[in-house]
DNA sequence: TTGTATGCGTTATCAG
DNA sequence: CTGATAACGCATACAA
């Protein structure tokens, strides 16, 4: 005895009416008596008639769902900008399909080709820090897909995106941990030529300037895997924190990269922020109780969130063709928030 | 110039064809010529034919998209499992649109709803800690959706369930901290009637009379929010921590649960496990390093993601009625992990 | 105001 | 071996 749903036809037929008046009932249209219409949605409600969303998205070509690439969502800003996401397209009736590319490219080519083979009628994306070729995300766009690219955009490929003010932030970080008497601070990133970790190096730069603080070359480091592989982060803070001339201070350009120093410095006996100031970017909770004193910035994950998904909605129902980009960059505050010492 | 997806119809005429024997040359059928068949093949390979899976829902009344419903993804056993759930929902051809109760009743109600009115073609569901009345999930199943209840199940509604030995866990847990001196061991759980923490509770009455110590009843403390909100749990952790008579040890129930322990143990400079022993169960891969000795359990989230899932898609490909329930419990090794001290 | 016919992309069932 | 046609559920242009 299998669950059978109600239909459009199946309400005609009890009421003695065509599929198309059922219909036109349904939607409201102005051209149904009113006592029909009554008559069709009280029995509708009773029979609590549900229309089918697959033969809706088969006449309009839309499957009412908008896919989300992101490294991983275990992950503290991304699980919260996933919350902003979900909040957002729920409210305009869209489903969200999440997929994850553990920072691999051939991961993402992947999830993205399964997301655009039409099951998807937008993408919202934060590219893998090992991705260099944007091909698959151009032809995409070439195709008219609507694509939001969200936190770690693709500073030369034309389309949407919405990202933070990743200059400013660490601008803001490198200048805090100066203020707070560090003179060798350290730049740890994920991936050299992502643009949120480029912005971040200048901004990081400027601020070295601006505090008259010594640029060293051998401060700036890269784990390639964003802090996906604990041993990778390991060898690099080796490498980094080895000799006498090493630095008092490192400025961490992810989640889990923070996670991974942190790691790092508690097998070590590694004091923070007696030992080495530490700023982490993302929003770990976590952290906050850690270690005192660790400064954590940008919080606003579920703003972006919600904010990549109602541009991505405006997208999809637009009716101008997609390729008229508009570039959007938001920017939300970055805070640095400190706990007690 | 809106991209427009190449269908079967396109590939028929172009090549001569009708649809129908385009359609059982790119299934493969035995009934058409290797020749029609190779000339079919390639030319949709090189078109990037993709069948529109809307198209194929609408015939097979499915969506081939499975719901999720867990209290929130930003919780290291959730991301673990639903990376379970994914890979073998994407290997089956499934999508996965994944909703979180944030451990609210109302809030799990919305999302069942909408998956189901979504027409997903099949459910798993953690329930909410604050869930007792499970009429929408009897409801749904009465109605011939396929669910399978995962890590949280619920003990009387008849249907498929794939948990853990949380028994055994919470046993294994108990017996580790009596075995290791600690004598007043207290219990914290989030929700008094989940099935789960029902069954911990057992084990670890269990460990005690096994070990001979004594059983105190305000040592077993419960935290509706399971953790969600810090303050909870620090109210409960104070309440339970007073006095002469406090427990020397603490097994807490849920993941969020342990961070926040460990949290408030920070803050009040109480040392794990010299002044307190914990073992917090999930895969709180922080914990490790967080203070030695910390014990983890429950390793398994991966796989008990994906078998659910594989039980999932079976269900929803079985021919016969889902009303044949078949309960299956997996019982995952329950791993006590410790770190150097 | 309502009904009829058509099409969205695919497969199954007939015919040939 | 291949082709024509119906059907899945819905919306809509066109007819009445």
């Amino acid at each position: 005895m299998k669950f059978e749903p109600v239909t459009i036809k199946d309400i005609a037929k009890a009421l003695n009416l065509s599929t198309s008046t059922v219909s036109r009932a349904l939607r409201d249209s102005y051209e149904i008596s009113a006592k029909t219409k009554k008559r069709v949605i009280e029995y509708a409600e009773e029979m609590n008639y549900m229309p089918n969303p697959i033969a809706l998205g088969l006449k309009e070509r839309k499957t009412r769902s908008i896919g989300v690439v992101v490294c991983e969502i275990a992950n503290s800003f991304f699980s919260q900008a996933i919350n902003g996401i979900e909040s957002v397209a729920y409210n305009a009736g869209y489903n969200v399909i999440i997929t994850q590319s553990n920072e691999s490219y051939e991961r993402e080519v992947i999830n993205v080709k399964h997301l655009a083979s039409r099951s998807v009628d937008g993408i919202i994306i934060s590219i893998s820090s090992e991705t260099t070729d944007f091909s698959h995300l151009k032809e995409l766009r070439d195709k008219g897909m609507p694509i939001v690219f969200f936190d770690r955009i693709v500073a030369d490929i034309q389309t949407h995106k919405v990202t933070s003010d990743n200059y400013m932030g660490a601008y803001n970080a490198t200048m805090h941990l100066a203020q707070n008497g560090y003179k060798k601070i350290a730049f740890l990133g994920n991936a050299e030529y992502l643009s949120i970790i480029k912005e971040r190096l200048a901004g990081y730069i400027k601020a070295l300037e601006d505090s008259k603080l010594p640029y060293n070359p051998d401060f700036i480091k890269y784990c390639l895997h964003g802090g996906l592989i604990y041993e990778e982060t390991e060898t690099v803070l080796k490498e980094l924190l080895k000799g006498k001339n090493k630095p008092d201070a490192i400025i961490a350009c992810a989640d889990k990269l923070t996670t991974n120093c942190l790691r790092y410095f508690k097998k070590n006996n590694v004091s923070v922020p007696n030992d080495v100031g530490l700023i982490g970017f993302s929003n770990l909770d976590l952290t906050e109780w850690l270690q005192p004193s660790l400064s954590v910035i940008r919080q606003q994950a579920f703003e972006m969130g919600a904010n990549a998904t109602e541009l991505l909605v405006q997208l999809i129902s637009s009716k101008r063709p997609v390729k008229q980009f508009e570039n959007m960059v938001l920017v939300p505050n970055m805070i640095i928030r400190e706990s007690s010492m």
